[in-house]
RNA sequence: GCGGAUGUGGCGGAACUGGCAGACGCGCUAGACUUAGGAUCUAGUGGGAGACCGUGGGGGUUCAAGUCCUCUCAUCCGCACCA
């Protein structure tokens, strides 16, 4: 039977009958926990970047498991989340009747994939038995000093009455409804990651993940080292607070500015400029933080009225507001240079406001704005320093009075969990008009999201109109007290569900310690480069904060990383169901079956680049398969005329053999697929041209399939099986281990060198793999064309590469 | 704006640490087989008649550059409430 949909059936029912993927932690072997980023169940069918995702992936499980390693390949599904909500606030169907509906659909898909997850350990985030954790981590954070609660600004629709996420902003507006969003103030709960803001940053040496992604984590966290420097204001009971990388430019401020939303605008506004301040604000509310930081918006502030003093030389400077200030980093206030920054001097060019030069180039010709190094002038006592002298000289001036320091600013921010809405896991806290915010006991989670809520946008978070939920008794005083009515930022279950997996039943705990221990961190954790700073950052964190609290015994969740590429619709854009440029899995799934499907995505992308869709590559795939196949059953009913010899043909057949194996191995090892199906390919030709000799060594010839088989197992599972069993083979082929190659089969008795005369290919010469240097350069020096080329010419240099390349200059 | 990438034949993509650019495949061309061919098999295939020229473009380092340095152009991705 040629390979086909049937096939895979046939083997699906088979390998799950025989339970042939169950992890056992008692099998032999080292661990190797490899993991890919779980799904979002937000349509009903796997989507082609699912398949890109997880079936690679899974045919690298499947090659560590030949290789000897007790492999660990979990699956869940990371189901809380807004999609879910806005198609039910859409469609009416409830988020947790579509979410079971659409992950049982998504299971079976990859299980006709022929992935090798055990669906024994899994976890779906939306279920009470793995949110009641997801709660508990949020109890131990509390406890810990890491869970707190602020003010802080969300979106905000006042048409739509609700909170809206980035996403749901475009261009400044509601997306339903086109109104202006604006920032609003609610007090929300937020993690504490910023106190592991260094360690997350040194962290980052002990991994093997791509340089790319932990630069975005380095950026991310934004380490810059500078002072923190206080200016006294005419208002004697409150200092403004500056952080600068620059304190060398010190004596060069000319005003101070502040972030418009800042508490401390109100007490510097006098009352002649409170007009221009209040419509000042208003519009800022409207400016999202990309907006902001533009350096190509005209610079926009107003003056508060108020001064502030520089504490390095007493100077009266005036306190404007502007939107280039963002409250939420350094400390909210910046000493203004313009002189010496590009954004300071466009601002001031614009509102006439002064600008001292007090750093200029040792020619002493700079022009303003100047931000490169150079020496100190009109800085009194500094003058002459170069500027890291006077980094630390004016610091320390700072010091004596008190008014600064040297300081370290973080651009990393706390995280914010509060989501102001339905479809996630409730907080776990409690208010009580007595005791205040109280901790729900242990005991007592999980806290129940319940079913019927309504969930339709009106301006307040849907649990609070839910009085059966909201109201319950204060664990401490045992008085009527009411429930947090906000659910947590679905990143939060992503955020360990890596640590429930090795123990997904536990009812007891989280998770088992001395199993975690055992079987994290994570080897291989496979998944999309969007993620690169938040859900990594937070997994990473997640994972130190539990360290500290000696839940758990490892610094870093996921050893080595990887990403994989998009596939873009076949015009070259990312697919989405508006551009209708979506390519669905299914209809090739079912022409042609899974593995011609899997091998095709190995083969016709670069794994971590991906790429546009091409139709016609999947035939190509489809001929290869069917190749084979012809090749096999032809080996099979011939009747060769047999030799035992290891003649020429058998040599360069065991060399292409040992070959394959060997790039095979090293190629699926790092995720290059489509090199490892190419070398396949190679070895496929090979058989056919050995095949049709003279004399066949069937023996040798055999061996060869049965080796070929065995590396093509884990990339086409199922077609290989059905090969396997066709050479009349009994057991699966999935508990064979990966063949060794021979190192002496490699050995080439002549090797061929190319001869370069001044840069260009002249000749390729073949010598002996062991011909000396001495006698590879009298080779070279007979040969015709290169004597041809040295005639009447001086040899001035001569380069032997050995069993590289010959190169010759002359003149 | 800030940050991160990418750019190689007609196409998808190879090229380890600077060492024969274009592996493997698609497509194309010719031939074989066939009642037929959008099936299969065999051979050829970067450009150019040629010396030579070729990895987005310009400069540089080197015996040798797709690979290193420098400037430049184009495209894509992320930016903290999408997951």
């Amino acid at each position: 039977m040629a390979y086909s949909k049937e096939i895979d059936k046939k083997w699906q029912k088979k390998w799950k009958e025989g339970n042939l993927y169950r992890f056992d932690e008692k099998k032999p072997g080292k661990k190797f926990y490899t993991l890919e980023m779980f799904s979002y169940p937000s349509g009903a069918n796997l989507h082609l970047g699912h398949w890109f995702n997880f079936a690679p992936a899974d045919s690298f499980a499947r090659f560590k498991s030949m290789q000897g390693y007790n492999v660990f390949h979990p699956m869940g599904f990371d189901a809380f989340g807004l999609p879910a909500e806005n198609y039910a606030i859409k469609t009416g169907i409830h988020p947790q009747d579509s979410t079971i509906k659409n992950i049982a659909t998504m299971k079976k898909q990859l299980e006709e994939m022929g992935a090798t997850y055990d669906w024994n350990y899994s976890v779906e985030t939306c279920m009470p038995d793995y949110y009641k954790w997801t709660q508990w981590l949020f109890l131990q954070l509390y406890k810990n000093g890491l869970a707190y609660k602020k003010e802080a600004p969300v979106n905000w629709c006042s048409s739509c009455n609700t909170v809206l996420a980035n996403e749901q902003v475009i261009n400044g507006a509601c997306e339903r409804c086109k109104t202006v969003v604006e920032k609003k103030k609610l007090n929300q709960w937020f993690f504490k990651i910023t106190n592991y803001a260094e360690e997350l940053l040194e962290g980052l040496e002990t991994l093997d993940w791509p340089e790319a992604t932990k630069k975005i984590q380095t950026n991310w966290i934004g380490k810059s080292k500078g002072a923190e420097i206080t200016f006294k204001t005419e208002n004697k009971d409150i200092d403004i607070k500056v952080f600068t990388t620059r304190p060398d430019t010190l004596c060069g401020v000319t005003y101070v500015v502040l972030a418009p939303e800042s508490e401390l605008v109100e007490k510097f506004t006098k009352p002649e400029c409170q007009k221009a301040v209040e419509e000042y604000r208003q519009r800022t509310i409207h400016l999202s933080e990309i907006e902001r930081m533009s350096t190509e918006r005209t610079k926009t502030g107003t003056f508060t009225g108020s001064y502030a003093i520089n504490p390095i030389n007493g100077v009266k400077v005036p306190i404007w507001i502007s939107d280039y200030v963002l409250e939420g980093y350094g400390t909210g206030c910046v000493m203004a240079v313009p002189a010496h920054d590009e954004r300071d001097f466009e601002f001031a060019k614009k509102y006439q406001l002064p600008m001292i030069q007090v750093i200029d180039n040792r020619e002493g010709t700079a022009e303003l704005p100047y931000v490169e190094d150079g020496i100190l002038i009109n800085s009194n006592q500094f003058n002459g320093l170069t500027v890291e002298e006077a980094k630390k000289a004016i610091e320390k001036e700072l010091e004596k009075t008190n008014s600064g320091k040297e300081t370290i600013s973080y651009k990393l921010k706390d995280w914010l969990v509060s989501r102001q809405r339905y479809w996630g896991a409730p907080i776990p806290m409690i208010n009580c008009p007595d005791c205040g915010l109280v901790p729900v006991p242990e005991k007592d989670l999980p806290v129940l999201l319940p079913y019927d809520v309504e969930f339709k946008p009106d301006g307040e978070s849907p649990l609070k109109k839910c009085k059966e939920f909201m109201h319950c008794t204060c664990p401490k005083c045992g008085k009527d007290a009411l429930r947090e009515p906000d659910t947590l930022d679905t990143f939060v279950c992503s955020s360990w569900y890596y640590l429930r997996y090795p123990d997904a039943k536990n009812e007891k705990e989280a998770f088992n310690k001395e199993i975690v221990d055992k079987m994290l961190p994570v080897d291989v954790y496979v998944g999309g480069k969007e993620h690169a700073a938040m859900h990594l950052i937070y997994a990473r964190f997640i994972t130190k904060a539990l360290r500290d609290m000696e839940y758990l015994d490892f610094d870093e969740p996921f050893q080595k990383l990887v990403h994989q590429g998009m596939i873009l619709g076949p015009d070259g854009n990312k697919m989405s169901k508006s551009k209708g440029n979506t390519v669905a899995p299914d209809t090739y799934i079912d022409a042609y079956g899974s593995d011609v499907f899997r091998l095709y995505l190995m083969f016709g992308f670069s794994y971590t680049d991906g790429g546009p869709w091409k139709d016609e590559g999947i035939k190509a795939i489809s001929k290869y398969v069917s190749r084979v196949e012809n090749l096999i059953d032809k080996v099979l009913k011939t009747n060769y005329k047999e030799t035992e010899e290891v003649g020429e043909a058998e040599k360069s057949l065991l060399y292409v053999r040992s070959n394959t194996i060997k790039c095979m191995e090293e190629d699926i090892g790092i995720f290059q697929f489509n090199t490892a199906i190419a070398r396949s390919m190679e070895l496929v030709n090979e058989l056919v041209k050995y095949e049709s000799s003279e004399k066949v060594n069937k023996k040798l010839l055999m061996e060869t399939i049965e080796d070929y088989i065995k590396i093509m197992s884990p990339l086409a599972p199922h077609f290989t099986e059905e090969l396997w069993e066709k050479i009349g083979k009994a057991e699966s082929v999935h508990k064979e281990l990966w063949p060794k190659y021979k190192e002496e089969d490699l050995h080439l008795d002549t090797i061929e060198i190319p001869v370069q005369v001044n840069g260009k290919l002249k000749a390729v010469v073949k010598v002996g793999s062991q011909t000396s240097p001495e006698d590879v350069k009298e080779i070279v020096k007979k040969n015709t064309t290169i004597a041809e080329a040295l005639k009447d010419k001086t040899i001035k240099k001569e380069v032997y590469v050995p069993k590289k390349i010959y190169s010759i200059v002359v003149s």
